[in-house]
RNA sequence: CGGGGUGUGGUGUAACGGCUAACAUUCCUGUUUUGGGAACAGGCGACUCCGGGUUCGAAUCCCGGCACCCCGACCA
């Protein structure tokens, strides 16, 4: 994309009502604009880093069995009160509204239930089981308190994944499958080393849960790792008890804070004795579904990623979820740079490399460096006189501080070399 | 929901109760410039969050509301 298009601009200045350093970076850069408190917009640029870490989480749902599909946002008041979750007695989130015909609808503030409805009407038989349908919406609650930029909004983009099992020990085979993929998400999305498997509460649905917590100041939850075994307890089961069924020793455990980016648990029964969702086995009885519920919000992990990835001047992003794999500079006006900076953008183009080409004139070279490093994508080519008289472009990294010259009949296997997917 | 803080051009800030609300940035015009947020000149842009009140006079003081940020509570 030619940057001179891109109706974003970068900021000079820091928001006033914004503290969080992902808010800071996202909005100076250009990604999210804010709408209110809890409340952004997603602009070209922070689309393209959702629509990566969607296709990241998509391809490794689908890798475990994943049949994705997109539920409805309004959400019907009868099938909620089979779950007893309509009142709000007992969830006080909900945004809810009338219909012009009296009636009422509340919009998602979770899945369950949208989920159990539908698969209630296919699964009849155990040949039916196991199945894991899954979706991307938007999840909206009433936030008494949102917070830290995108990290904990009124509104938000989520993946959320319902198993439905035949029994506790199909269902464990899943869970630990899932398990993995999450594990595969974070370590795609450039936050692996970071993030622990946690052992937590469970809520209302299950004892324990586990859930995927990124070390950062930023977090809102107290933990307790164990940093050769790679897993944490969060401090609502900081107990001996757990301690102990996890083989985890009160000295080894390190006191930490993290921001939940996923979590997994059972749900048993909970939901499927209240909407009947009965299947029949082999030898004709009716058994209950056992459910688990995998969630991951999308708009969280990205905020957590520049939580995480930055430096005074800017977002770092990993290549895999950065908006553009290459940020292509041309400095100067001369009409013959111009033209050979053109034909590199066209080249990369038709090699399929996604680049983001600053081919704005009158900008300053020191401006152009400067978006650049805001910006944050992971690899940067400058084409101007002065490379040009080095004998070619220079290509640079991001966290790297200098760049190197190669010739222009090189670049793309450079490119290659330095790991980028073409 | 409890506590604390803040609301001024698009953005970031300034202004003792007293001149036409100032500066920077963005944007527009022009000239010059192009390897780390360039220089000069000119210009556009504000019912100072909203509603009341005090005062000769309010961005400034008082009351109420709203919004935003932070801490806590809450968080399927």
């Amino acid at each position: 994309m030619r940057q001179s298009h891109l109706f974003t601009k970068t900021k000079k200045e820091s928001p006033s009502d914004e503290v969080s350093l992902n808010a800071e970076l996202l909005i100076k850069a250009g990604f999210i604009n804010k709408e209110m408190a809890g409340v952004y917009s997603y602009l070209p640029l922070g689309l393209r880093v959702i629509k990566k870490i969607e296709n990241i989480i998509r391809e490794e749902m689908n890798a475990i069995g994943g049949q994705e599909m997109k539920t409805s946002i309004f959400q019907n008041k009868e099938t909620w009160e089979k779950s007893g979750r309509w009142s709000d007695d007992v969830v006080d989130n909900w945004f809810k509204t009338k219909l012009k015909n009296g009636g009422e609808v509340g919009l998602s503030f979770t899945n369950e239930e949208a989920h159990a409805n539908i698969l209630k009407q296919y699964i009849n038989s155990y040949k039916d089981l196991p199945v894991y349908p899954y979706d991307f919406k938007d999840i909206f609650r009433n936030e008494t308190r949102s917070k830290s930029g995108i990290l904990r909004g009124r509104e938000f983009y989520w993946k959320a994944l319902y198993s439905f099992s035949k029994d506790e020990e199909e269902h464990n085979v899943f869970y630990e499958k899932a398990k993995l993929a999450y594990k595969n998400i974070f370590q795609r999305a450039g936050i692996g080393h970071l993030t622990y498997l946690t052992f937590a509460s469970g809520g209302t649905f299950s004892k324990f849960s586990h859930e995927f917590q990124t070390l950062t100041g930023a977090g809102e939850d107290t933990i307790y790792i164990d940093e050769n075994k790679g897993i944490a307890i969060n401090q609502e089961v900081y107990n001996d008890e757990v301690m102990e069924s996890l083989e985890l020793k009160k000295e080894e455990l390190v006191e930490k804070r993290g921001i939940e980016v996923g979590n997994i648990f059972s749900l048993g029964t909970k939901f499927s004795e209240p909407f009947d969702l009965k299947y029949k086995n082999q030898n004709g009885e009716e058994k209950l579904v056992i459910m688990g519920s995998y969630g991951i919000g999308l708009g969280r992990l990205m905020g957590t990623i520049v939580e995480v990835l930055s430096d005074d001047k800017g977002i770092i992003w990993p290549e895999t979820v950065s908006p553009f794999k290459v940020h292509l500079l041309v400095l100067g006006n001369d009409e013959k740079i111009l033209e050979e900076a053109n034909n590199l953008y066209e080249n990369l183009l038709l090699k399929d490399v996604e680049v983001l080409f600053d081919d704005r004139v009158d900008v300053s070279a020191g401006e152009k460096f400067a978006d650049s490093d805001l910006i944050g994508i992971p690899y940067r080519i400058v084409i101007s006189k002065r490379s040009l008289a080095d004998g070619g472009y220079e290509i640079k990294k991001r966290i790297e501080d200098k760049g190197v010259i190669v010739k222009g009949e090189d670049l793309l296997d450079i490119i290659v070399s330095w790991g980028i997917k073409i």
